[in-house]
RNA sequence: GUGUUCGUAGCUCAGCUGGAUAGAGCAACGGCCUUCUAAGCCGUGGGUCGGGGGUUCGAAUCCCUUCGAGCACGCCA
């Protein structure tokens, strides 16, 4: 179905028409003045110059022609030359009435349904997930919620980084402190052990205590960067090794993801294109894209629009071996042959924009993409403490994301079995807060627009007061009480049909609802997930202000009660529709 | 140095394809529970939208300039 405003400013269009003027001036936008009007439009101004006239007498002419319209009960002409409008109590409550009844709240699907690929600039293999990781994973999941929900398809996939120098690193470790492992006998022939020499734990421990001997003694470098050559030639007890620490990091990742309500499609990583790397740049060369420079393979991707120098995308460092580049060039290869979306997006830390310009260019140039293939970046900023700084733990380590979530659930159980909230079992008090737990997590960064810097404010984020999860929870938990008590009752929510609005708060209600398909358009053509935060935070104000100004349950008046009960109902689904988007859920009470 | 992002209330942030009196939340202060969940609601105070210039009928929003902060700039990812 139409979106409302375009419903309404087919109207103005018209009037405009009728009145002699360009209809081009009839758009129409939610009012920024809600004291005086609902829907405004500001074409007489636009129009002014064009017609040599004064803004106010065309809008004038237009309120004119406007008030004989049956979709408006108000029509003013405000100086300089607003039309400032209300539409009909009536009108309103039919169009929610179609919302209601159709699929997705009328929602209109795209007349061509992409394919799109979501890139999670994946986390490292055999390294803990912390704060940064959070962002990568919210965000996409979210965008593609949203993007599935407008109806295209959409594949994520975590791409995780498991074939670089850090592999290198561990191996080189795991040699040093266990020279005596078969992996390591260059003459060893039999099976490698099925078990792998390490727990995730130990994992985690010998990766930064690798990284950190590399950058102070160089010597210890040079070993890993030979493991890594050797494990990327396919040394087969290298390959056994690196077996293992995938199969200990991704059972890891994969109970993490889960918590967090997140999930890939797929599950690939740098290593999967090792494969097609040789090809590629056998091809790069051939087609004469690709130059040597100081020793690497290089491919020119400056253009003569550029103001500032953008250096030459790397394929092949000097010693010849593969980096970053090659794989995501490779990997663009392989997502183009084996799905060929029609946009990838990468979600990954804002940091890397000029890196990412330099692959995309390249893919570009060398017709590794199609012309149409969109090729997107979206960046996203640093998660900082309430000190302004990185985040970081009291004692200045990383803080694991795990610990950081099991403090917030912890925090949220207490709020709920200390509370004068409803009683209930330990184990629905649980369950309970581990929905808060991630609302607020979740809610707390994709409020944020996604490209800045923001501060991971524990207590700000679990508090249900103002703009965060919990409080949008608690008025759904609200809604679904009320709903649940009318039943028992025996009301048949069903049954209940939407009324026109009496009052101010109920109209603001309605038309908030009225705004969803807009929202959920712009917060897809945006990847925008804080737009939907912006409106369900709105949606639940205006909710909650028309909640205190009537008692529902106590209404004599069955049909208005009826009307009220329908009115939550589409409220309720309405916000949980969206929280859903954003990867998160609402308990039935709390 | 070059480029880039940003600078809005004490704090954290919206608003930025130009529109009316710049909005929220937190914090501060004052109200509202024998009534559907007070994890709520209502109200008060708080701003030269970093500074300056320009375009425009109209600028937080667009352009220029300046100050300040962050980030990135070929063999890391």
């Amino acid at each position: 179905m139409k979106k409302i405003l375009d419903l309404i400013t087919k109207e103005v269009e018209a009037a405009f028409e009728a009145a002699g003027y360009a209809r081009d001036l009839g758009r129409v936008t939610v009012s920024n003045r809600p004291d005086l009007c609902e829907y405004q439009c500001n074409g007489a101004m636009a129009g002014a110059k064009r017609y040599k006239k004064a803004p106010i007498m065309i809008a004038n002419d237009v309120a004119q022609t406007l008030r004989e319209n049956a979709v408006f009960s108000q029509v003013d002409a405000a100086p300089p030359g607003f039309l400032n409008l209300k539409i009909k109590e009536g009108f309103l409550t039919a169009y929610l009435k179609e919302m209601e009844e159709s699929e997705k709240f009328g929602l209109e699907m795209p007349a061509q349904k992409k394919t799109i690929m979501i890139d999670y600039g994946g986390p490292n293999v055999a390294k803990p997930l912390h704060v940064g990781h959070l962002r990568s994973a919210v965000i996409g999941e979210s965008v593609k919620r949203i993007a599935r929900y407008m109806g295209h398809t959409v594949i994520g996939d975590i791409h995780m980084g498991d074939w670089g120098l850090q592999m290198g690193l561990i191996i080189t470790e795991l040699k040093e402190r266990q020279p005596q492992l078969p992996y390591f006998d260059e003459t060893y022939e039999g099976e490698y052990p099925a078990e792998a020499p390490f727990t995730i734990s130990e994992l985690e421990e010998i990766y930064p205590a690798a990284s950190a001997r590399s950058k102070a003694d160089p010597v210890y470098k040079e070993k890993a960067m030979e493991a890594t050559y050797k494990l990327q030639s396919g040394v087969r007890g290298y390959r056994a090794l690196w077996d293992h620490i995938i199969a200990v990091s991704v059972a890891d990742l994969k109970r993490n993801y889960e918590r967090l309500h997140v999930d890939f499609d797929l599950w690939k990583g740098e290593s999967d294109v090792h494969d097609r790397i040789p090809g590629m740049v056998e091809y790069l060369k051939k087609e004469g894209y690709a130059h040597e420079s100081d020793g690497a393979l290089v491919v020119d991707v400056k253009e003569e629009s550029d103001t500032r120098e953008i250096p030459p995308c790397m394929i092949l460092k000097s010693d010849g071996a593969s980096l970053y580049n090659t794989t995501d060039l490779a990997t663009i290869m392989e997502r183009m042959e084996q799905i060929g979306p029609d946009t990838i997006i990468y979600v990954v830390d804002k940091r890397q924009e000029l890196y990412f310009e330099q692959v995309f260019r390249c893919a570009r140039k060398t017709k590794l993409v199609k012309p149409e293939t969109a090729l997107q970046f979206l960046g996203f900023g640093t998660v900082n403490g309430p000190d302004g700084k990185a985040f970081k733990t009291r004692e200045g380590g990383v803080m694991r994301l795990e610990t950081l979530i099991a403090d917030i659930n912890e925090r949220m159980y207490e709020k709920i079995t200390s509370g004068e909230g409803e009683k209930m079992s330990p184990e629905e008090a649980r369950e309970t807060a581990a929905q808060a737990a991630l609302a607020a997590v979740k809610y707390g960064d994709l409020s944020n627009q996604a490209s800045k810097d923001y501060i991971f404010d524990i207590a700000k984020f679990s508090s249900s007061e103002g703009d965060t999860g919990p409080y949008i929870l608690y008025t759904i938990a609200r809604i679904k009480s009320i709903l649940r008590k009318y039943q028992e009752q025996g009301g048949d929510l069903q049954a209940a049909a939407l009324r026109e609005a009496q009052g101010v708060s109920e109209k603001s209600l309605m038309l908030e609802l009225a705004g969803f398909q807009t929202m959920v358009e712009n917060a897809f053509a945006e990847t925008a997930p804080h737009k939907v935060c912006a409106y369900i935070y709105n949606l639940s104000n205006v909710f909650n202000h028309f909640y205190h100004e009537q008692n529902i349950l106590k209404e004599e008046d069955a049909e208005k009660k009826a009307g009220w009960i329908a009115l939550l109902v589409l409220t309720g689904k309405i916000l949980e529709t969206c929280i859903d988007l954003l990867g998160f859920s609402a308990p039935e009470r709390m």
